[in-house]
RNA sequence: GGAGGUGUCGCCUAGCCCGGUUUAUGGCGCCCGCCUGCUAAGCGGGUUGAGGGUAAUCCCCUCUCGCGGGUUCAAAUCCCGCCACCUCCGCCA
């Protein structure tokens, strides 16, 4: 959630950053007056409150026709009490709502506008140019096939559409990538984590996904429990309603974990091929830090993941991605895209979000500083996120034949593979 | 899943049977001050968090004894439901 304070002292920053996301300011007027009729019924109900609570204290001392009337008096006021408090307990809730409904404003450096509205901020490495080499790439589907690495045939049988095995090569390639990714983290500090990715609304909401994102979201039928789509869930809620010493920040975590999205509304779109899922697997970073130290640590977060692509040698992109494509959470966020050869274009591999403290303030989490608690922020960053990271490298590095070179960083954590070669049957 | 037990302001703990004088006791830790060649000890004070009033870091008020209801003029205390943990039984990877 937003600052209270800034809803109520600068709410014209808010409807400006509305603006800025292309929605409507409505919101925040709809908030504002819920914020004046909560405090006026807060004021209603302590006056009272606190009239019975004197009242109270005489009642034991009085006696006989004192008693009585006292008695009589209090009795009266109790049922106001009630009243009043139930009226608090509404206008609270219905305050709650409206502010939980405000994105967090986009930074300034944030491009105005929607999708299509981001910034390139940096090109890495080159391209393969097919054409030059004299043979056309096949697509991961097809190299997958050869390489015995991806069956999505029995995918869809099994479990549906956009579910696939990783076998062989495959299955190998995800563990390969998931202990480098981890030994990278592990190397700069973060502290390892296998999260549980089912958990309670509170998770869930507390790290805003269950407002217009919900759609997305698998619910388990008759349990008030949800699977994650991101361990950004549970790395996030895991210091929930907890005042974190200011002297251990900032916290890095690194979560393996699976991840699960009902992908709604993306019908029609990456049907082929394991690039849209409703289930892979992801190491995710996470930091727990100031609001100062903030912006410095997402420039951290976004260079751990360059210099996580590059060490797979795959051209890519960074992108500053626009305020109306941020998420609710999100205040900025840079999204590394990877070009894919056989679809000419560059496609989101990771990203790292910003979200200052727009999801501690809903999960309760602060920072003592020399005794004084304050706000901190929280963000997180993908190191690799499983299919589309095969997808990009079995793309990027195949040859001719149908093999796959592996790149050198990874072919320790391959059993000293250099290339990936075809098998036949299946 | 069944039975029993436990849940108090950082940690430990008193209070709960018998509701009100509890602004929740005491210890440890921590902070400030005093004292003391230094250190330790000793003495005094402070030490949950949130919200509202306010220009306000002073002050006043409300909420906070796992969570949510209920009874009552009044609930840490009585009643109901839920959650977590512990012990035992059952089941199970």
């Amino acid at each position: 959630m937003i600052d209270p304070r800034l809803l109520r002292d600068d709410p014209d920053s808010l409807r400006a950053a509305q603006e800025k996301r292309g929605l409507s300011p409505e919101v925040v007027d709809r908030a504002l007056e819920a914020d004046a009729a909560r405090r006026a019924a807060i004021a209603d109900f302590e006056r009272l409150r606190g009239e019975q609570k004197q009242l109270g204290k005489l009642i034991p001392k009085a006696q006989g026709e004192e008693k009585a009337e006292l008695l009589a008096r209090t009795k009266a006021l109790a049922a106001d009490v009630k009243t009043a408090e139930a009226a608090q307990g509404e206008a609270e809730s219905d305050w709650r709502d409206a502010i939980y409904a405000i994105p967090n404003p986009a930074a300034e450096q944030s491009p105005a506008g929607g999708e299509d509205d981001y910034v390139v901020l940096s090109e890495h490495g080159t391209p393969r140019d097919f054409a030059a080499e004299g043979f056309e790439p096949r697509d991961h589907v097809e190299l997958g096939r050869i390489l015995g690495a991806i069956d999505v045939e029995r995918g869809a049988k099994v479990s549906g559409s956009r579910f696939y095995y990783l076998t062989g090569a495959g299955a190998d390639l995800e563990f390969a990538l998931v202990n480098m990714a981890m030994d990278q983290a592990r190397a700069a500090g973060f502290t390892t984590m296998v999260p549980p990715t089912l958990v309670k609304p509170r998770a869930m909401e507390g790290t805003g996904f269950l407002g217009q994102a919900a759609d997305d979201v698998y619910r388990i039928e008759g349990q008030d429990t949800y699977l994650v789509g991101t361990s950004e869930v549970p790395l996030a809620a895991y210091h929930s309603d907890e005042i974190l010493d200011g002297e251990t920040l900032p916290r890095r975590y690194v979560a393996f974990s699976p991840c699960f999205r009902k992908e709604a509304g993306s019908h029609g779109k990456d049907t082929r091929g394991i690039i849209r899922v409703h289930w892979f697997d992801k190491v995710e970073m996470f930091s727990y830090t100031t609001l100062e130290e903030a912006a410095a640590e997402h420039d951290r977060l976004l260079g751990w993941e360059t210099e996580w692509l590059d060490k797979l040698e795959l051209a890519y992109r960074v992108i500053d991605v626009a305020a109306g494509d941020l998420g609710l959470s999100a205040q900025r966020k840079f999204d590394c895209e990877a070009w894919v050869p056989t679809q000419g274009r560059y496609r989101e591999l990771t990203s790292t979000s910003n979200c200052t403290d727009f999801q501690t303030r809903r999960l309760d989490i602060r920072g003592r500083f020399d005794g004084e608690v304050k706000p901190i922020a929280t963000l997180n960053g993908t190191l690799v996120a499983i299919p589309r990271t095969i997808v990009a490298i079995l793309e990027t590095h195949q040859q001719a034949d149908g093999s796959v070179r592996v790149p050198k960083a990874l072919q320790p954590y391959l059993q000293g593979r250099e290339v990936l070669e075809p098998v036949t049957g299946g």
